[in-house]
DNA sequence: TCTTAGTCCGACCTTATTGATCGGAGATCA
DNA sequence: TGATCTCCGATCAATAAGGTCGGACTAAGA
């Protein structure tokens, strides 16, 4: 339960890697396509792709044209949330339907709803974590669990 | 996003219902059935007895069948923690697929992952903020809002 | 004891959302 | 100026959720 797409997920892998890349060590400033992060992950090229128009249409990133193109972060690490980019692409955070009621309609089972506040409690929780945490903290402190993997590269399944 | 499904919703809306019945103050005891939970919430009949049947068989709630049968809480509504009951509708709590290996597979990303340890940290806090509220917390202080929404009712569009 | 009404229970179908894909438009470098 | 590489929008298939139907059981009442 409670389980992100694969999309979203796909998200955060590409913008921990164009972090990592842009804001790291080599060649700072460089963009890098999809392509590149696609056969670094394997993902479906295509999928990831929407993924980052996605993201880019959101500003959360910015797409370079043309040959030598890609994708850079628009803002740095550390202002970018894990709410922000989350909402990007799975829409806004919503526990139940009648998170927030949407023009008009509403659930018929509002009148005699008496889990509706506890559970905004707990989606304001969720909310407050999601926010706290930014791209940042999924590069610095984070010792990932096989390190470098130099030899990941030319692996055969 | 994160949005619960409507059996879940469902769930928690009825079990709060049986509680209020039980533990409360007319009738201590008695057994509540289907039909009354999903006329006083407007709940599609046949679809909250699949909810039902579904937390009886994870021991949250008992049946007694045939006439002036029903259902009653199974433990006391203290003990009952939000996680279980979401659990036992939705499955086990996983952020991302990755969240525990299931037999011989894994996604494929796994090696170059860097995401997976601190969404694994924030699942963490979700479970552990669950696992700390109960049933009974859905109860006592919790003096439903009734927007009343008088206009709302006949806007059309 | 028998009937009968009311309940729980399991399998089935329809609809919506996600996951994945294809071809076209625009821009840059040679 | 040409060609190639990139991003971009619309389209299709697969999966899971939402909802529905008829059958089996139990226990109360005659």
């Amino acid at each position: 339960m409670l389980k992100i797409s694969k999309k979203a997920d796909y998200a955060l892998m590409a913008l921990q890697h164009i972090a990592a890349v842009q804001f790291g060590d080599v060649t700072p400033g460089r963009v890098v396509n999809t392509k590149e992060i696609a056969e670094e992950y394997n993902i479906p090229l295509e999928l990831l792709a929407k993924v980052l128009q996605t993201l880019a249409k959101h500003a959360l990133i910015e797409s370079h044209n043309g040959p030598k193109g890609g994708y850079a972060l628009a803002r740095r690490a550390h202002q970018i949330t894990i709410a922000q980019i989350l909402e990007s692409i799975e829409g806004p955070l919503g526990i139940t339907d009648c998170s927030h009621d949407k023009d008009g309609e509403f659930c018929m089972q509002r009148e005699n709803c008496h889990i509706r506040t506890p559970l905004l409690k707990v989606q304001d929780s969720i909310a407050q974590l999601l926010n706290s945490m930014t791209l940042q903290d999924m590069m610095g402190g984070t010792p990932l669990i096989t390190i470098q993997s130099p030899t990941a590269q030319g692996v055969e399944r």
